[in-house]
DNA sequence: CGATTAGTTGATCGAGGTCAACAGAGGTGG
DNA sequence: CCACCTCTGTTGACCTCGATCAACTAATCG
């Protein structure tokens, strides 16, 4: 699901969410610019544009799409605080995907010039490898989970992911305000909006899950952890 | 499909596959011990395997598979000549699945502590930084087409995948020779066996392709390249 | 040369995509 | 503030794609 992210995750056990730790990117606050805020809906990159460095996310949530040549759209990310956007533009030096926020966020600049040019930054260049390294597993990884999930485990997963990003954050992890909707759902789980929404309104008739707007609680973590373990070919 | 990779391809267009020029990772042949062989069915590496280094596949083919901890195994990567090994291992060092070869193969090594070490590799990290950049965003846009192709599409495109491989690395891009069992590309694809076997058979009867045995014929690449293009969800 | 594995084909069935109809929720202008 | 409109979300009916089971054949290997 979530390919280009931040490092904090260390994979000692297969869907390990860790604690916060210090984040292996903290090394790059040392470059960074102060922060700024957008407003909900605002464009922070456009697909193709020129690679001008990384973001942190300090708060709010963004979400990254590419469009096809086909006029397809595939949404291929959500970003949230701490997360780092841009990670795979640095092989092209272009955005690979437009980066629009879906609330109002709060982000600051890393200038990727500055990474090039310093001179003696072996510490923050293995950082950023590792940092790419995990990313490229990570996302690996979960795709190929994501296919060979049916659809009622991959909303399960996402919602138990999206849980221990915010329980990560420090905030609740039965408690989500996820400020997607719910079609932006669906197409990054690959799956039409409808069957979305009929799994939701099931996972809440068996009582596992509550949803009001965009809030959303997770009533048995329990169940719903056993539900996304669930995998297609017997 | 194929996401930690050599560094050929730039992203120039969606679908593109590129002409070889100088490989990116040609830069790290610096670094590189003698080539060595290994004979059909050896294992390079295990998963859980201390990270060590790097590989570059010289000759032949290697399979990648994760096991999960339910026993499920996922075959994730076929490695083809040029090739980078261990690229995802880098951040946890530890080897993410276990590297297999699957015809004999020949191989050299490229130490990783080197690289670590080396004080002033400025230029060495940043082809190392936008190999994994490219890797870690080709890999995911493939999967996230997989996701979103209908299971005939998946096996055109993997084959067109393959055949773009063949050509750039010098063969013919319609005779290939795929030493992998037709198992192994449903378990990559995400498929039954019997899914691809039919799918293969009715690519046959219209024409569009011809197998015999692991040999395989591209009859209509301009018709495979249409199928390839289907997705689900109108 | 038997034995085990890989591959093919048919029949069946269920998950999930599609179409359609409708209910709310924002958002905008008068 | 309400009428209007559009976009999002929900639910039902339907049908297709592809997984599964089974039976059989072809390879591969000791």
């Amino acid at each position: 699901m979530d390919v280009l992210r931040k490092v904090v995750k260390q994979p000692q056990q297969e869907e390990a969410f860790h604690s916060p730790s210090l984040s292996e990117v903290e090394a790059l606050s040392i470059l960074s610019q102060p922060f700024f805020t957008l407003r909900k809906k605002s464009i922070l990159v456009n697909q193709g544009d020129p690679f001008h460095g990384l973001y942190i996310v300090h708060c709010g949530m963004l979400k990254q799409s590419h469009q096809h040549k086909d006029g397809t759209k595939l949404l291929t990310h959500f970003y949230l605080p701490r997360d780092v956007i841009g990670l795979d533009a640095i092989g092209d030096r272009t955005y690979t995907g437009t980066v629009t926020t879906i609330e109002t966020s709060s982000l600051c600049l890393i200038p990727f010039s500055q990474i090039e040019d310093l001179p003696t930054t072996d510490a923050i260049h293995m950082q950023l490898l590792r940092c790419l390294s995990n990313a490229a597993h990570y996302g690996h990884t979960r795709l190929r989970k994501i296919l060979s999930q049916p659809s009622e485990a991959r909303v399960a997963s996402f919602l138990l992911t999206m849980s221990h990003k915010y329980r990560e954050l420090g905030y609740s992890s039965n408690f989500l305000r996820l400020p997607m909707s719910k079609q932006e759902i669906a197409n990054y789980l690959c799956m039409a909006p409808e069957t979305v929404s009929r799994i939701i309104s099931q996972l809440q008739q068996r009582g596992l899950l509550s949803v009001n707007g965009h809030e959303y609680c997770i009533v048995n973590q329990e169940g719903m952890a056993r539900i996304s373990e669930h995998t297609k070919y017997a």
